[in-house]
DNA sequence: AGCGTGACTAGAA
DNA sequence: TTTCTAGCCACGC
């Protein structure tokens, strides 16, 4: 059977090593989806239960986290990025040091 | 079949 | 440096 466009995407969040971040834009022009950047947060949306999909390691381009302050999925992105080693301050990941292939 | 939406991005102020 | 605007494209209703 064929893997869709969702079961791309993951499969290329999961070739994201620990300790390090990509962009939406990233994810989506190694999926091949080129621009679609914004499908990528809908397929991590649509991510089932038990999954081993490392979706808290997308991030936008700045390096920002996608989700608005206090959210608990921001919450629970930040803490694990921290247990990956990532620096998160004010909802921002220091981008500088943590960039996945440059 | 058409319209609104969004876990986005890049550029300008 | 941060904030705002316009462009973008596929999906769901």
């Amino acid at each position: 059977m064929e893997p869709t466009k969702d079961q791309k995407i993951w499969q290329v969040v999961l070739l994201i090593p620990a300790g390090k971040v990509a962009s939406y834009g990233q994810v989506a022009d190694m999926a091949g989806l080129g621009r679609q950047a914004r499908y990528i947060g809908r397929a991590l949306g649509k991510l089932p239960p038990g999954h081993s999909v490392p979706w808290y390691r997308v991030l936008r381009s700045n390096g920002q986290i996608a989700f608005p302050e206090g959210s608990p999925t921001f919450l629970k992105q930040k803490e694990l990025l921290e247990q990956e080693g990532v620096e998160v301050i004010s909802g921002k990941v220091q981008m500088r040091q943590f960039r996945w292939q440059p």
